[in-house]
DNA sequence: CATATGTCCTGAGAGC
DNA sequence: TGCTCTCAGGACATAT
């Protein structure tokens, strides 16, 4: 489940192919006699997409949210969206028929770029600067969790009726959260998940604006998560160590690791679950006792 | 308009 | 053993 940690993870895996020419390209799932699986989103058609990355430069790489974006000196911009089960690799071909496009270079530290995926929900598609515009432009995409500012999240959020937990995953309010890390950033900011966004206090924004920097930052430096199906790796295939992290994520029934006392409860909100301290992240403050000072 | 739900896809694991 | 079923959650389409 790729999310902002991993993605930029994938971003600065491939970051020596910055200035580099594509050579060629290729897509081997469709040239495989394998007709098992579905084919992902290739955009425009493989035969036209080749024609217009073949002998492009790239000029720079970014993270586009949950996204990898190539811009290219034609000022097209070549978009990867893993989704569940995408990935970047880099080099040594993997054998096998996840894998779905591939992007070979001639000089530089770095032959070949894969995109992989075995689900094939995800998609590599080529924008126009008018396409990118309005398919990844402001409207559609919020501020990048990484900068979006105090004020900025506040503004966004706090009118809004749904659950924190709900409208973090809202790649327009703000862009690069996904499941894993709403859980994670809540439960380090001390906010349970189903408070409703105009119920929480003004002060909190800043709470849970710092919680979203520490949370995906300290991701980053343990190149994210890869959870026990194993799927997710960085570009040199490897796994990311950020899960030996998680603080609620799958730990139903565990002891919270903050109060070390109440155990984690999973609950599903929007289909998807989510993770939390019952103690350390309550949805109302606990009642002022009138017995407190009583010595 | 805001918010909620359904859909896609594959492999792993449960249950019988 | 092998079948069916459920679950995982990215983004988007459709419904309320």
């Amino acid at each position: 489940m790729p999310e902002l940690p991993e993605v930029e993870t994938m971003r600065r895996g491939i970051r020596k192919i910055t200035g580099r020419r594509i050579h060629d390209v290729c897509f081997p799932q469709l040239e495989s006699k394998s007709r098992r699986l579905k084919s992902i989103t290739i955009l425009p058609q493989p035969k036209r997409l080749r024609i217009r990355l073949k002998n492009r430069v790239i000029t720079s790489i970014d993270r586009l949210g949950k996204r990898v974006a190539l811009r290219l000196d034609s000022k097209d911009t070549l978009v990867f969206e893993p989704r569940m089960t995408g990935l970047l690799l880099v080099n040594d071909p993997p054998d096998d028929e996840y894998v779905r496009f591939g992007m070979e270079f001639v000089d530089g530290p770095i032959r070949f770029v894969w995109y992989w995926d075995r689900r094939g929900l995800g998609s590599v598609r080529l924008f126009s600067e008018k396409q990118l515009a309005t398919v990844l432009g402001p409207n559609q995409l919020g501020p990048d969790a990484l900068l979006i500012s105090v004020d900025q999240l506040r503004q966004r959020f706090s009118p809004s009726r749904r659950a924190i937990k709900v409208a973090l995953l809202d790649q327009k309010a703000v862009a690069g959260i996904g499941n894993l890390y709403a859980s994670e950033i809540l439960h380090l900011a001390g906010i349970h998940p189903e408070k409703q966004c105009n119920r929480i206090p003004h002060a909190n924004w800043q709470v849970i604006h710092a919680a979203i920097r520490e949370v995906l930052e300290k991701a980053i430096r343990y190149e994210g998560s890869t959870l026990s199906d194993g799927t997710y790796r960085n570009s040199l295939n490897k796994t990311g160590k950020y899960q030996n992290h998680h603080r609620v994520y799958n730990r139903a029934g565990q002891p919270c690791p903050r109060c070390r006392d109440a155990l984690i409860r999973r609950i599903v909100q929007a289909q998807r679950s989510t993770f939390y301290c019952g103690k350390c992240q309550r949805k109302r403050l606990p009642a002022k006792s009138a017995n407190t000072e009583n010595a």
